[in-house]
DNA sequence: TATTGTTATACTCTATAACTATA
DNA sequence: TATAGTTATAGAGTATAACAATA
């Protein structure tokens, strides 16, 4: 299986990180301006939102998923916590952690940010059609391989 | 055409953002270190792929091409001609310009440059296939909408 | 001894204001 | 007056080391 793994010389494979970096760019540049006005930036809402689809984890998990160091986290969720979107409590079974849990005001607030995301992506995207978009997010999904973790190989 | 803009509460858009956040976050942990070994960062590498497709440009115009201040472009460029990997003269016509080109040494360096980092493509992005592959980078190629610059609205 | 949360700290990336030289 | 390049600087994001509490 080595010559899989060598690039064809012929048709070089058109890389798609450059692209990748572009698009995600641009569509920051559109959403922290209206972040903003919620009270938000970028990393929040990744936060929130795992926190939502978990429906709760501890914080070295919650920094896993987040792929961020778990030293950042600590500030982040301070800020979440005295907004009153998140609860920090100790867990019962392992008194080391901390169970991290999203509140229903935190639930409300990351309803009105996905509703001006959507509309942002919207824009930012209006070069694709529905059907477009729907096979990005199936692509992107399938690369990101949220669920199996990369366990082939130690340094995964 | 209003209603084309409002989401779809029933079933609301999938968004894009927090995968391609995700993903494009994969692929930078994955290249910094092999970077490193060759001396550059993810930054050198889109500066020195804008200016060998483009054949050259003045600052300003790279600065706007890889979505960057103008002032931050100062330094990586300091360093990029220091090492001898492209070069600044004064535009003869606008003496207020510097044209900056790719060396021939620059150029060598992209090719390394480019070899291994479609081998950590081929990696991060295992869970694709070839034709899934292609799909996603042409998908992100009409997203990204490079040639076309935003006219419509002067908040583009 | 290892792990969780925490603090302090340094380093990179990014954004803003002000300067110079040219137009 | 406006633009291109430059400098200085402040802010946000990120990574490393060390510590207390708990396992």
């Amino acid at each position: 299986m080595l010559i899989s793994a060598l690039p064809v010389i012929d048709q070089p494979a058109r890389r798609v990180g450059a692209l990748l970096e572009h698009v995600n760019r641009q569509l920051r540049q559109h959403s922290v301006p209206a972040l903003e006005t919620l009270g938000v930036r970028p990393r929040h809402v990744l936060a929130l939102t795992v926190l939502r689809d978990t429906g709760g984890s501890s914080q070295a998990d919650l920094a896993g998923l987040l792929q961020m160091d778990r030293t950042n986290l600590v500030g982040l969720l301070n800020e979440l916590e005295t907004e009153g979107w998140v609860e920090r409590r100790r867990s019962p079974e392992d008194r080391r952690r901390h169970l991290v849990e999203l509140t229903a005001a935190g639930g409300e607030l990351l309803s009105r940010i996905d509703f001006a995301l959507a509309a942002i992506e919207d824009h930012v995207l209006s070069a694709l059609d529905a059907a477009q978009r729907e096979q990005l997010y199936e692509l992107l999904r399938q690369a990101a391989n949220l669920e199996a973790a990369c366990t082939e190989s130690p340094d995964c």
